[in-house]
DNA sequence: ATGGTGGCCCGGCCA
């Protein structure tokens, strides 16, 4: 089973691309983050056209999540299942042949001294309780997306750049220790040590071809799904070419 | 070089 997400940077202007990713790749269940895009503009058919079923929330102009599967798709939740999704359209989660799947795009937090990095924390803490009142981390848990923290320095290009920035801050990493110590594992450092492998490379500056960029998108699993991985890569070939995202997809195969 | 590109959608905001 391969297990897959990508922030797209609009589905809109994505949708050439990323019906062509899929057409390459084939996953059983892709997360996207920040589709732009309200509920009623998101391609429903087009994706159940190839097998799909899918759940999207969005309110139009910024964040969107989605989530595609062909191995099912049951009890879909929109938000962290409240009356009023107050903390925007960041998470969107169902459960996808057997697996518990969550697809998140954490809040960016700008800057430390900026009041979107609380927002940022409390995200990150709601998205904690979140999955502790809904699911079981001895069950099959995937928590998947743009969660805007490079896990260690080996995640960033030049970690001397990132002193004082937000996405390698303490508290930032601690919060993704919570979840961690929850029970959830950043399944890529399960097969890879190295470091200067990337998710995410800004467009200016020729970033990319400097090979200035972090590894931001991660893939989180709890311990019976990790176990069954058997390879995770992160497809830098997607972020070539002609009008790409941001951000190059992960891939997780499962066994 | 304290900039730059690209998405939203048309004046800035966001990343």
């Amino acid at each position: 089973m391969l297990l897959a997400t990508w922030n797209v940077n609009s589905l809109t202007a994505r949708m050439e691309r990323v019906l062509g990713w899929i057409d390459e790749h084939h996953p059983d269940i892709l997360c996207m983050q920040e589709t732009k895009q309200a509920d009623a503009a998101f391609p429903t058919a087009a994706f159940a056209a190839l097998g799909y079923e899918s759940v999207h929330h969005g309110d139009g102009r910024w964040n969107g999540v989605a989530l595609l599967s062909r191995v099912g798709l049951e009890r879909p939740t929109r938000g962290f299942a409240s009356v009023e999704d107050e903390y925007g359209c960041r998470i969107v989660a169902a459960t996808c042949g057997g697996i518990r799947v969550h697809s998140v795009y954490v809040p960016n937090g700008r800057a430390l001294d900026h009041e979107q990095y609380g927002y940022k924390l409390a995200w990150l803490a709601r998205l904690a309780s979140f999955l502790t009142e809904s699911c079981d981390p001895s069950a099959d848990v995937a928590v998947c997306g743009d969660f805007n923290i490079a896990p260690d320095d080996r995640d960033v290009w030049d970690p001397a750049a990132f002193v004082g920035a937000t996405h390698v801050s303490e508290a930032e990493r601690q919060a993704l220790g919570a979840l961690f110590a929850w029970g959830l594992e950043d399944v890529w450092r399960r097969h890879h040590d190295e470091d200067g492998v990337f998710s995410w490379w800004d467009y200016r500056a020729g970033d990319f071809h400097q090979g200035r960029g972090m590894r931001i998108d991660l893939v989180l699993l709890s311990r019976s799904l990790a176990e069954r991985s058997t390879s995770v890569t992160i497809d830098r070939n997607a972020r070539k070419g002609k009008k790409p995202s941001d951000h190059a997809p992960v891939l997780v195969e499962l066994g």
